[in-house]
DNA sequence: TATTGTTATACTCTATAACTATA
DNA sequence: TATAGTTATAGAGTATAACAATA
């Protein structure tokens, strides 16, 4: 038979637990998630980076000169989709387009001095958001939970 | 000094890190939860139910004549937000909106005969899919990412 | 034929604000 | 005044499909 994780009517026994939603992992880890990332944007404040718009320009800064399809398959979205992301970083003065000899469809992108500066002080403040949020975890507890989030992350056989 | 995770050349030497994202908690729970959602959904198949709407179904099986503004608030979304998936599962014969004596505002929501059937068979569908996907994962790390998703959880103030 | 960047478009999820009917 | 449910609306974030330029 098929796990029957809790009995219908738990009120009166269990006030606490709320619902089968507490045993499985996707719920909780969609929880965790809303409240990590809510406390990301709180803390770049008003006009600061979005977490996608971070992400794509750690990955420029991490490979000068990356084409959008590249970066695109390495965030996991679609090419469409990262046009309006690189066209913010672009408006913000934090990278450009160029392109590259060679092959003239590409769209070779580096960040600009401004963007690398702006990215080293903003990945400061979101190391510092982690930190803050997370102080009630152990060393331990972080590698841990990194190490089964990048399992979990590779079960997806588009992932990379 | 504001911890520096990662040089800014590091393709030659460690091709395997793409940058600093690997080292942040956030983009690694996006990852995986994008992971898990992906395959929650396959798992439940065309014209299965979302996520949410599941959550919200749950939560109705165990907390039978709940009202919808505090199960908005046990999802941590808003009122407004729950109308259309409480639309859904009346459309689907999953639950009723009934009128309780005492309080003429209030919708209880009760969940069916074929609510709860539904509810059942999708729930078992539900745990075979997480079990096959964390497959990797002891029971031991299953256990305790659980209990590090919900101290995470519990670090915004406006939850529960 | 295939790929890069782009646009147009639509869908999901969520929030804010305002409304109504009740309390 | 305050609350429950609702509607209207808008904004992220994402995807699919099609296009022009180029390979």
């Amino acid at each position: 038979m098929a796990p029957r994780a809790l009995a219908k009517q738990t009120n009166a026994e269990m006030p606490d637990v709320v619902s089968d939603l507490e045993i499985l992992i996707g719920y909780n880890m969609k929880r965790a998630y809303v409240a990590i990332q809510k406390d990301f944007r709180a803390a770049l404040g008003e006009g600061g980076l979005s977490p996608r718009t971070f992400s794509a320009l750690s990955l420029v800064v991490a490979h000068p000169n990356i084409s959008q399809s590249s970066l695109a398959r390495l965030l996991g979205i679609e090419r469409s989709g990262l046009v309006a992301i690189i066209d913010e970083l672009e408006r913000r003065n934090y990278l450009t387009r160029s392109h590259v000899p060679g092959d003239r469809r590409v769209q070779a992108l580096v960040a600009t001095h401004e963007g690398n500066a702006a990215y080293q002080a903003t990945l400061a403040t979101v190391q510092a958001h982690e930190e803050r949020l997370l102080a009630t975890l152990s060393a331990t507890e972080k590698h841990t939970l990194m190490q089964i989030l990048i399992k979990i992350r590779l079960t997806d056989k588009e992932d990379i």
